[in-house]
DNA sequence: CTAATTTCTTATCATAGGTCAAGTTTAATA
DNA sequence: TATTAAACTTGACCTATGATAAGAAATTAG
């Protein structure tokens, strides 16, 4: 019988570790599982994980002091999510994060992946350039923000995310525009008919 | 007399690099000037720099087709600027860079720059720490977009840049924020009045 | 110091999107 | 399948901000 490939090579797409390396991985990210409707981290929680989505569809938005919704990012397979921020700087969490559709993710721990950082230079080379990444894609989406029209905007959304729009609510993809779920279904309307 | 202390220490405050690495990072930084008015990036142009500001006031903006310009960040003593989408994505640059006030810039390359990354985890790590910053302050930028009110997200520039205020334009803040100067106009008013 | 140019403010009007309310469709549950 | 609840759509009205224009203030150049 094969060996089993490790989930790491899955991963970290196009990044060679040793076997050894791969071992110090793969005894770091743990495996875990939510249905529909879990919520993973609640506001003011610590926040000392971050997430690989292998399946499922989760959402993380901030609920203002009013009580609306700001979602700030989705994720699907192969996106990673947190309350970034609460991660990087360890204050606490100001982000809900909920489970949209059964997810299968692996979990890895901010005080392991400092300690991996050390031992594997090519593990932080790869969240590095990871950052790059998403440093760009939140670039891009500021500059929406600044110019675009809400359609225009709702286009980029379902380019960005094109699997997203089937498994998530019409007042998901409202909160992550920054509009009412009025103005959303006016302007799937617009698009509908030309 | 006394040995003049290195930029480095400056540029990169709390890292503990040895006398060598110390040597190799500053072959690499390039001390430039520019003044008023200059332009150091323009859109299209291949972006092979980055660069850290000892002194003066610069800003990056991007020009949309119908030649209005919106702005994505300012950049004052101690800070780094860059289209970074561009640096990161080796695409051509989309962004336009303007000297405000005369400036003195330390300018490095990719290139010399992921030579040092393999060189000097240090400094990696120390890049790999700033771009987490940096992704928490776009993210609390994306956020105050979809939520808060422009005479909120006004509040917010001013804390974040305390003394951009007074250097740059009007419309220069209001391209920022994502509206005209004449509503930038009107929000002071208010503010004025209480 | 004065003139010219740029920037900022104020006013009027137009419009995208918010709020509220009602009705329709879809999904969940008994 | 029927009932209930959740989600979505549509309409009427309101508000913040954009567009345009004109004048005031500040800056730069002669």
């Amino acid at each position: 019988m094969l060996k089993k490939e490790s989930k790491v090579h899955t991963i970290f797409k196009n990044v060679s570790f040793s076997t050894d390396e791969v071992a110090k991985i793969e005894a770091h990210f743990h495996r875990v599982c939510y249905r529909k409707g879990d919520v993973l981290l609640r506001a003011k929680d610590v926040v000392s994980d971050q997430y690989y989505v292998e399946t499922g569809c989760l959402r993380v938005f901030y609920s203002d002091d009013s009580g609306r919704e700001h979602t700030v990012q989705f994720a699907i397979e192969d996106w990673w999510l947190s309350d970034y921020t609460a991660f990087f700087t360890s204050d606490p969490s100001i982000m809900t994060i909920e489970c949209i559709q059964s997810a299968v993710l692996y979990r890895v721990s901010k005080e392991d992946l400092d300690q991996l950082y050390v031992e594997i230079p090519q593990l932080e080379r790869f969240y590095r350039k990871k950052l790059e990444i998403a440093y760009s894609v939140l670039q891009k989406r500021i500059l929406g923000c600044l110019y675009k029209t809400t359609k225009e905007k709702y286009l980029d959304f379902t380019l960005l995310y094109p699997n997203v729009e089937k498994c998530v609510k019409n007042y998901h993809i409202a909160s992550y525009l920054g509009v009412t779920t009025e103005t959303l279904s006016r302007i799937r309307k617009e698009i509908a008919q030309g």
